[in-house]
Order: C-alpha cells, then sequence, then structure tokens
DNA sequence: TGGGGGTGGGACAGATTTGTTTCAGATGGT
DNA sequence: ACCATCTGAAACAAATCTGTCCCACCCCCA
C-alpha cells in the first residue's frame, strides 16, 4: 500500500479514501484492465473483421496495457475473485476463436492449437513491453518485430524449411 | 514463508533451519536457478555447437527450470541483489550471442535484434509452461509447439508471403 | 474574507509476518 | 537400550502491514 501510494504520487491516506480496501482496490483495478482489453478487441475487430487486418490493428495495442495485464495476472490476490477469474477466462475463449477463425481462414498454421497461440502472443506481447522498458527495443522497432517474431518467427526461410536438405553444410 | 514451507512440505521452523534468513533463503534458491540454467546452456552447447543442433536440445529444457526462472524474474527481492543481476546479465548476454551466432550462420533472421530473441523465445517458454500447467498443452506436444512457434511462426506460407498478391481474396 | 472539498501527516489498535528459542517426539545407527 | 541428529509444535518479542481516526493545511470559489 505504502509503495502503491508512492509510486501513485498520493499518500497512503488517500488512496485508502479512494478504494476503501485493499482488496477492493485490486478488484477495481483488475476491472478497469480487462474492460480497457475488451474494448482494444472490439476496436480491432477481433470477432468479424478480416483476420490478418484485425491482427494488425491488435499489434499497435499501447504496450501499457500489456504490462498492466501481465501484472494483473501476477497478482496471487486476483484469483480469489470468482467474477475476474471468469472474465480472464471469456477474455481468453474469444482470442482463442480469434486464431481459429485465422486457421479457418488459412491464415494461421492449423497445425498449433489456437489455445496455445493465445498464450504464445501473449507471452511475447509482455517481452515486448519488458524489451522496450529495458532499453533494448525502441518504441518504433516494437510493432515491426511482434509481428516478425509472431508471424514468421525467427527462422530464415532457407533454415525454415530443411527438407529439400541442400543447404548448411559445408 | 508459511506457505513456502508448506509447499516444500516442512514446517516454518526447518525452513527457518536450513536457509536462515528470508533474503539468504531468496538469495540460494536464485543460485542454484541461475547455476542450472548455465550448466543446461554448457549441455546444450550454445557456444560452440551448430546453432541448430544446439536449439533443438535448448527447447528440450525441462519446463520446472523454465517455471523457476520466470519467477525469479517475478521476484522484486532478486533485484537488489548485485550479483544475481549481474549473472542474470551475463546469462542474457550469453543467450543474445547465441542467436547472433545463428544470424551470422544463416539460420536466423538478421533483421530482428538478438537481444529481442532472447526476449521472444524466454517469453515463450514460459507460456509454454503456463500453458502446459493449465492443461492446454500435454508434455508430449510441448517441445513440437515451441519449436514449431518459435521458428516459423504462426502464419501459413501462404498467408506469410504476400508479396505475390494472389491468395486470400475471394 | 470566509468557508467547502480534498489532501497529507501523524497517531493509533489490530492483524499479520518474521526470526528465535525451547521442548518434546521421531528416526536411525551402534 | 543409548545416543546423536533431525524435525515439528508452541510460544515469544520484534517488526511490519493494514485500516481508521483526527487535525492541520492548501487551494479554489464565492
Amino acid at each position: 500500500m505504502q509503495e502503491i501510494a508512492a509510486a501513485a504520487g498520493v499518500s497512503r491516506t488517500t488512496l485508502h479514501r479512494a478504494f476503501g480496501d485493499r482488496a477492493t482496490l485490486v478488484e477495481r483495478v483488475s476491472e478497469h484492465v480487462l474492460a480497457e482489453c475488451s474494448r482494444l478487441f472490439d476496436e480491432a475487430g477481433i470477432d468479424e473483421a478480416p483476420v490478418m487486418a484485425a491482427f494488425d490493428r491488435l499489434i499497435e495495442m499501447p504496450l501499457p496495457l500489456a504490462k498492466a495485464y501481465a501484472l494483473l495476472l501476477a497478482e496471487p490476490g486476483a484469483y480469489r475473485i470468482a467474477r475476474l477469474v471468469e472474465e480472464i477466462r471469456t477474455q481468453d475463449d474469444r482470442f482463442e476463436r480469434f486464431f481459429a477463425r485465422g486457421q479457418a481462414d488459412g491464415i494461421f498454421r492449423p497445425e498449433l492449437p489456437p489455445r496455445w497461440l493465445v498464450y504464445s502472443f501473449g507471452a511475447q506481447l509482455t517481452a515486448l513491453w519488458w524489451a522496450v522498458d529495458d532499453g533494448f527495443v525502441g518504441t518504433r522497432d516494437a510493432t515491426r518485430l511482434l509481428r516478425a517474431t509472431v508471424l514468421t518467427g525467427i527462422a530464415t526461410d532457407a533454415a525454415a524449411a530443411p527438407d529439400p536438405g541442400s543447404e548448411g553444410k559445408p
């Protein structure tokens, strides 16, 4: 509480006046993050817009939201609030349907479980915020790097298709 | 402490006798995790073995270590121990050199900063543990999914190369 | 000049955590 | 049976955290 108040630039007293209990504080913050996330999904049109276009809008998500979402998932107290757990599950399911739709449309590889894509994408989004925060990635490069890594991976085309079996050996 | 002791199946007293202070406990555990990680890097031969072979050995890393490493990075107290921070930096640099070597050998895309590859790979490794833990990914599929997602991404070959410009439109 | 309304500092009791000590019981080797 | 060693339960003081007061202060508006 002391640290939170200090980070927010207010006193512990004010923090308490604004949110009351500690439990209600995490609840309010979590609700806000989830709602913001849902709003971004809406704006990107992940339910109905063309998959690749929605994907491109999605990866421009503001990084601070990714940070907040990661911190929310890292907060153990959040999992004790049934409504929040339910909401997180709902969002995951929604995101999973997006990837499944992409697979049906031939955009995403069908052999990868859509649920795994949710995890993988989310993890890389968090990693991107972290890398930017640590100063290793510029804000300008962020979207490009995320798009490249998520969509086409890190291997070169030559290395990714070793079936022809004619490269790499001296 | 109470929870840690319970999770370890011992009493709080024994935990204290074994590690003394709480600070020294996190320090000892962190040291162990870092050392284990370094040992796995050695075994995989990330400094000198052929890049793709080392990569394939690396992605078979035991998931519990990824879990422990993620928890270590999530522990705020760890960053107050200068030696640990230094060690983490050393490991990151070593891993970054691995990716740079892969780029020099034509295995990894040269346009992605090696440091970002460290972040992206680490994030997906953590995500994989999480997905397995949540029951969405079987232990048997784990390595395959990680390899596919990291190396070649999630897009189909058709969607990944939209330059020819002849697919996806009805 | 005189209030509202919001804010911070300080103080407070209650709860929780932490580190330590003591003692009783279990284990295992000789 | 005996001793060494380890463990857990309980109790304890010290420290920290939490939630709530109260009061002084500041700022803005009338």
